[in-house]
DNA sequence: ATAATAATTGACAGTTTTAGTCGGGTATGT
DNA sequence: ACATACCCGACTAAAACTGTCAATTATTAT
């Protein structure tokens, strides 16, 4: 039960970009350099950021990435979701229309039950309290306890 | 973010044991047969089961295994455990004395609160519930929503 | 126009984890 | 003694993860 590095670089980077950006885009660069990540790695992830609504690109000099919308507007469980890392624990329950299990679904409930407190839990954060929190004020809500 | 199959397997063979249990040892080759697993890997699962403290074993003809407790004190997150699947989804925080990251943790909180929200459920499940569920008699509480 | 910048894309590879198999051993009841 | 059933460690094939590399396209500054 793992989140896959993947993951929890999508949302460092998301909550770097958010903390540095100032109106004008954001290059990679920057954040590879700040946060330690590959470069190429990084754009592999913005690729797919792009994809799910969460940031948006400038190409050319004086370019890089801008959230593509607010920051209170996204939640960790869609940056997630864009890096295409599944919040689901078990493999037969990737489709959208239900468990396709044809038997012996004993333990479904348990696994559906869990998917549901990781979904709930990680839609309740944004990338606005993430980065109010790296800022050292913290925002109305805590995400811990 | 997936449950290894092999507690998938832990879950379900538990659920098995139970099912069919009636006061005598049940054998891995029953379980074997029925959920379709490898009898040689449910020996790996139930040597760390035992040492979990969640079955017991009984050697020799009419051997098998029975559960260590009451069903109704055996929780989920007792069988993970047992085989080792780490429930926390970050490595930094494998270690029981908290987070060992030194820097950038601005992340830390989510993934703490997450292990805390997968713990919280997964504990609150017992062995007795899943198995008179699997029996089409739903205890008191039901596991999903 | 041209050059520099920066995103975009696909192919590829090393490492680690997972999911098992195999071959023996050990305890116990009949 | 012998069959049963647990016990244990070494080994392996496959998959996933975590990146790298090379080449391209779009945009802006000069």
């Amino acid at each position: 039960m793992r989140m896959s590095t993947k993951a929890q670089y999508a949302v460092r980077a998301m909550v770097n970009l958010n903390l540095y950006s100032d109106g004008s885009p954001v290059t990679l660069r920057d954040i590879s350099l700040r946060e330690s990540i590959s470069l190429t790695y990084l754009e592999q992830l913005f690729v797919k950021l792009r994809r799910g609504d969460i940031v948006k690109s400038v190409r050319g000099p004086g370019g890089g990435y801008l959230l593509a919308r607010p920051a209170k507007e996204i939640q960790v469980d869609e940056i997630i979701d864009s890096v295409e890392e599944s919040l689901v624990p078990v493999s037969c329950m990737d489709q959208k229309r239900g468990c396709v299990c044809d038997d012996r679904c004993v333990t479904h409930n348990v696994w559906h039950g869990l998917a549901e407190r990781i979904r709930d839990f990680l839609s309740s954060i944004t990338l606005e309290e993430l980065t109010l929190e790296a800022k050292g004020m913290p925002g109305k809500s805590k995400t811990n306890s």
